[in-house]
RNA sequence: GGGUCGUUAGCUCAGCUGGUAGAGCACCGCACUUUUAAUGCGAUGGUCGCGCGUUCGAAUCGCGCACGACCCA
């Protein structure tokens, strides 16, 4: 019978596995396969940034009795001896695993283990010839098989597919990507850190929305079973935010999973990570600086150092960041267009029409230039720049400028031909904040579904009375791109989205 | 949505104008007490992404599809 069973599983699944599948029935056999209580005392990095300095035989007089576990990684044996090299999730030590320092028969059963299995080791710290700091192996113990290979380790995994799909594989393989989750969680503490040392507040708003608000995007679709209703994903949560100003927690912020029902691109991921500021008493500008200085900090913090590098390129944070409006942004990089051409709707559809850009008839002057702004400029705006004055017509949230009611007291963030943050005075005239709302709803009638809702329960929050208020918006997933190198969000996503696997 | 490129052993990749499928690593066996891509010898391993077509014959040529990467809107 188990001959058949075996021959069965030669045929599902490939040797490799069959093998390890075998061994282990083997160790089933003899007793518990996943055993829970070997409890280390030693992590693997610490241990040689506090003895890698010693030499030999100062190490060997000092008697460091050590016990690690983690994955198999490597394994050279040479008859009677092996080195192998255990992983933890802090780093690699290497073993020195002799037959003659271990009990009887547990050498053998050691040669038959896998790259990939977790072990548990015991042993003293030594260095070897070529004073790699190592453990002299007593006791040894196979905390887990594993049964699927793991990827060759000269190359490791190398396909992008592969990794996003098998991020557990990749982590195990590849330490850049390691880096660059650990980067991202540190930029998270920080950032989150330095909000609380501002005497901001962490709060969780909710994630299922009645009415989808606080941008414009098209919002997924949910239902609610027992009260046969209709939910939203929320794609911003900016108008929850807002209420708890209104309701007096006067600094707020939250680090939150938002929702877009778009593409997916190296810039989109259907689900992405976002902070969320607000700040009573303030205006854009402190929103400026307050960013500015966060993340001049930030890299500091992280990267050791201002100096960021992406993509070829050196940012150096520590300089004052450039400030510009999106109209003199637009002339700066268009020789081409003059102040006079983006000053009314035809000269403006003029340009729009040499640009070859698609214009709607619903678009008014604000909409035609921030189509022009995000065709020409955008991908210009590498070193650390702040955009203001978006126009009113864009920005359905954000305060009209005083002395320009065209435009609002407003920015947008880049860095690295990418939008990073933005950030805006609220609007807390909310009687002109029903205004933008009933425009809104007419765009939207008009087909435009990523318009705006009429929230009504948003509305009489601002009733009650929202103080004078600036808040901000930073994407999590593109700032760690930025710090880490990665080219694709996907790279600083754990578990991005993918197409099913065919 | 459009274009370009890719998909061959567990992993990384060769495979020219069509002629019985290859390497390295891993795995299995043997040897080996200081290696680190350990080494030496030997063996095993494939629905060439899927489908249809052209052909005496397709990993190779054509069409379609799936998935992915990059570029563009």
């Amino acid at each position: 019978m188990s001959e058949q069973k075996n021959s069965k599983i030669m045929q599902d699944e490939n040797k490799l596995i069959a093998v390890r599948r075998e061994k282990l029935a083997d160790i089933k056999k003899k007793g518990h396969a996943y055993p829970n209580d070997f409890r280390r005392e030693h992590y693997a990095q610490p241990l040689v940034a506090e003895f890698d300095q010693f030499d030999k035989e100062t190490l060997e007089n000092k008697t460091v009795r050590v016990s690690l576990a983690g994955r198999l990684m490597a394994k050279r044996v040479m008859g009677k001896a092996s080195f192998a090299h255990v992983q933890d999730m802090t780093g690699r030590m290497q073993l020195f695993v002799l037959r003659d320092n271990l009990p009887e028969g547990d050498y053998q059963t050691f040669k038959g283990w896998d790259i990939g299995d977790i072990i548990a080791v015991e042993g003293v710290l030594f260095k070897t010839k070529t004073d790699e700091l190592s453990v002299r192996v007593s006791s040894i113990r196979l905390l887990t098989k594993s049964l699927q290979p793991l990827p060759e380790k000269f190359h490791g995994l190398t396909d992008q597919e592969q990794r996003y799909r098998q991020r557990y594989v990749d982590l195990i393989m590849n330490e850049d990507s390691r880096q660059v989750f650990k980067i991202r969680t540190q930029v998270i503490n920080f950032i989150r850190q330095y909000l609380v040392n501002h005497d901001f507040m962490e709060v969780e708003t909710p994630m299922m929305h009645v009415i989808p608000g606080g941008a414009t995007a098209k919002p997924f679709t949910t239902h609610h079973n027992a009260l046969d209703m209709e939910l939203f994903l929320r794609i911003a949560p900016e108008l929850y935010l807002k209420r708890l100003i209104v309701g007096g927690f006067e600094r707020v912020f939250e680090i939150n999973r938002s929702f877009r029902n778009e593409g997916l691109s190296t810039r989109h991921n259907p689900e992405f990570t976002m902070l969320e500021f607000y700040q009573a008493f303030s205006d854009y500008k402190d929103m400026m600086n307050l960013t500015e200085q966060m993340l001049r900090s930030l890299a500091k913090e992280v990267l050791g150092q201002f100096i960021v590098h992406y993509q070829g390129e050196d940012y150096d944070l520590e300089k004052p960041f450039r400030r510009m409006t999106v109209v003199e942004s637009i002339l700066h990089y268009n020789d081409h267009i003059d102040e006079s051409d983006l000053a009314t709707k035809e000269a403006a559809l003029g340009i729009t029409k040499r640009l070859k850009i698609p214009v709607e008839d619903s678009y008014g002057l604000g909409k035609i230039q921030i189509e022009i702004f995000e065709k020409t400029v955008e991908e210009n705006l590498h070193e650390p720049t702040f955009i203001t004055e978006y126009p009113t017509e864009v920005s359905p949230l954000a305060r009209r400028n005083d002395d320009n009611p065209f435009v609002t007291d407003r920015f947008e963030f880049f860095v690295g031909g990418r939008e990073v943050a933005n950030g805006f005075s609220e609007l807390n005239d909310s009687e002109d904040q029903a205004e933008r709302f009933k425009q809104q709803v007419e765009v939207k009638e008009a087909g435009d579904d990523e318009a705006m809702h009429y929230d009504a329960d948003y509305i009489r929050a601002l009733e009650i009375g929202m103080p004078p208020t600036a808040g901000e918006g930073i994407g999590i997933d593109r700032l760690v791109m930025f710090l880490t190198n990665s080219p694709s969000i996907r790279d600083v996503i754990l578990f991005p989205h993918m197409r099913l696997e065919s």
